[in-house]
DNA sequence: TGTACATCAGTGAACGCGCGTTCACTGATGTAC
DNA sequence: TGTACATCAGTGAACGCGCGTTCACTGATGTAC
């Protein structure tokens, strides 16, 4: 996110700072009232400001907005990249686990970012190009785990699967393409299907659909996790 | 949702009319600006009544949003056993891919009310109980599908399973209990991950996360199910 | 069957609020010679 | 090193808008005798 590359002046080192502040209270305003409720006035009353003054770092809300976003997309995507970077390389279902649970302990800390991104989209607001790279983070990683896997003859393939129509074959073919090419399109597919279900179940816990049915939501994540970690074939099941 | 209990007077009927015309209205809004956009003032415009008159129908804004969240969950809810009725009760899988297809079906055509159901919560909204009822539709038909199944003696248990702690294994007899007495645990873990995985793939569908991923989106529902009921062992995998 | 009264639906004005964005402006900071 | 000029940050007022909710009111519809 924050590239340093030439010394800035004392004018575009203030600039980057303020820059920073403001997001830093639209994100607190985030998380009290949702995006929906984010407001550049309040953020400027927040930082003693007038609301005009936004204006010179934001062009308009949703430029602050699609700001929001692609800081969340890499602030998780960085938290799973380093809890998974520690564990041992040839430890498969390690790795799968430690990136599962960053990504719940990020999201259970910053709900209202977690909801940015993986809830429901804003209406009227169209995400720019600059969000795609951000988001590919989670997914990039959970593939090259599993391609790490395969790679090294230590996947399981846990069950027969159904036939998978062509359209559907080109799709996953090309989505591992880059990043996983010793996966098999099937494979791809379960990887997709992990994806779902890691953040379907972080969703449901936030967005308070267990609420009253499961209690102990990290014992119940965790349990889940496992258990597709195994349909994944990362350990012998 | 609609019980006709004694003959309505005529001003009654009147009234209810109106009322299911506000609900109407509003869940236009719904669909082209969100939950956050729904305005009283706007539903009233459109009715050429005055905004207050809103107020002898429903005693807030809150009010409203809550009635359109019962309602959209009894509509999925009443579509999905609707077509899971049509299957021949001793096929197990197809009324499973019955039940989750129908959900699809509505989520696409209903894409605003299917976020406000499944998507972010709106925020400082607080869900009132009546909605629990209707929002239990879905899965409870879920788990009675599994149920039949496994009554029948005809459920497989495909994958030898991870250890359960005791804190989870409580949460979910209790919630098998009820609507599911032929169940394992392990089972009912497996159906709530069912569920999951139902709901995800839409939402990621339906919230962009697929785009210029995945083009087939029914293809890929089906697959990724059609996996989902192997997994539960409702089929011979 | 007719009348008196209570109930209810709907009106229109008002309160008090917040929002995004624009614009002409004032000063302060940087830059080129 | 000093000066003239350009760049930029920040101001404050304004535009035009929409919102939820309340309140005293007018009529019309139902009800009890």
């Amino acid at each position: 996110m924050t590239i340093i590359s030439a010394p800035l002046g004392a004018r575009a080192r203030v600039r980057a700072e303020l820059t920073r502040e403001i997001k830093g209270v639209a994100r607190e305003q985030l998380a009290e009232s949702g995006a929906a409720g984010l407001s550049l006035r309040a953020v400027a009353r927040e930082l003693n400001m007038a609301s005009s003054a936004v204006y010179r770092y934001f062009p308009s809300r949703d430029d602050l907005l699609t700001a929001l976003i692609v800081d969340a997309y890499d602030a998780v995507g960085a938290a799973a990249e380093l809890d998974e970077s520690a564990v041992r390389r040839s430890d498969a279902a390690g790795r799968w686990m430690a990136t599962a649970r960053a990504v719940r302990e990020w999201a259970v800390i910053h709900p209202q970012e977690f909801a940015l991104i993986y809830g429901s989209p804003v209406p009227g607001y169209q995400a720019p190009l600059d969000t795609i790279d951000p988001a590919s983070r989670i997914p990039l990683l959970l593939l090259s785990v599993v391609n790490d896997c395969a790679a090294a003859g230590r996947l399981h393939d846990p069950t027969p699967e159904s036939p998978m129509p062509k359209i559907l074959r080109a799709d996953l073919t090309t989505l591992g393409e880059q990043a996983a090419p010793d996966l098999s399109a099937h494979q791809v597919a379960r990887v997709a299907m992990g994806y779902v279900e890691l953040i379907g179940v972080i969703s449901f816990e936030l967005f308070g659909h267990l609420h009253n049915v499961i209690h102990e939501y990290a014992a119940h994540f965790d349990f889940q996790m496992r258990r597709v970690v195994g349909e994944l074939g990362l350990r012998r099941p």
